[in-house]
DNA sequence: CCTAATAGTTAGCCAGCCGAACAATTCGGC
DNA sequence: GCCGAATTGTTCGGCTGGCTAACTATTAGG
């Protein structure tokens, strides 16, 4: 073990793109870690919490709120679906869509994930006062919507 | 064009990991248009940018500093090298090691960029004060250190 | 009523990264 | 000094996760 010159990163630390980016990995990893547990993917995951707020909604909407393409959520719910976590239901208004809502597995499952993730969370945040998180979590939100104040 | 029912994600808006990717994927998007015009990919700028900042320092450090694989730095070394954005001089002390060095042509792109993608996240940041700015850099750093406040 | 649009699906593809194995070289304990 | 262990860069194969294009079934609209 050498004590090799310490390489710095200063250049791109002043890009709030990558320490988002450093900021999210952490985070990430944390994230999969606990979701390997269960068997469970990121996007899956995403999928999964979209579907028990939104009962009833089709695979394109859920396409649209997870910004992937449609052909993309087929395997995603494919999995939950063969996990019984979610339901395919036939919509009888439409005969090509379905209406996919939560199994009682399904909720229960996403509602221990978001317990055991909002501790990691809080872990990785306790350095930040109550008004710094809400400060951090209103200037993402800034940031996503590209900065208009307008409106 | 049918109006549908609007699509929530108020569960995962209470992640700050979510909130995380979202804004990163935005700037993400700015960034690869900004990258194609000239060539690059996210990671082959990160790496100029360290380069350029740490002239000579060997491969492995590189993929220290950017969090991959050594083996994943010989293919972007290889291609910044092809483009002569970056030298691998040979180190008298180490046979085995290179020392990456930024060329001119190097330097002058990472300006480039760096210039313009200043311009977009300003632009994206736009709706923040500069102290919100700093307060937001800052509880980044903080959620990526793991929350340690202690030292 | 017939064309265009939409929901879901399938198949093939590609980028981007990892992991294991390898040669050349250097380090380190004795 | 010497030999096994560690290190540097490299190659190769493979996996993951998403995309695009093409297709079927169904619905919407002039």
């Amino acid at each position: 073990m050498k004590a090799q010159p310490q390489v710095t990163d200063t250049l791109l630390r002043q890009f709030t793109g990558y320490n988002l980016k450093r900021a999210y990995l952490v985070i990430e990893t944390e994230l999969h870690r606990i979701l390997k547990d269960h068997d469970l993917r990121v996007t899956s995951f995403s999928a999964l919490a979209i579907i028990v707020e939104n009962p009833g909604l089709p695979q394109t909407a859920l396409a649209n709120a997870l910004q992937i393409e449609r052909s993309s959520t087929v395997v995603i719910v494919d999995a939950l679906e063969g996990r019984e976590l979610i339901q395919r239901n036939k919509v009888e208004t439409d005969r090509r869509a379905y209406a996919l809502v939560a199994t009682l597995r399904g909720r229960q499952m996403f509602e221990k994930i978001s317990g055991l993730m909002h501790e990691v969370e809080n872990r990785f945040q306790s350095g930040l006062t109550p008004a710094e998180r809400d400060a951090l979590t209103g200037a993402l939100r800034t940031i996503e919507h590209g900065g208009d104040t307008a409106g």
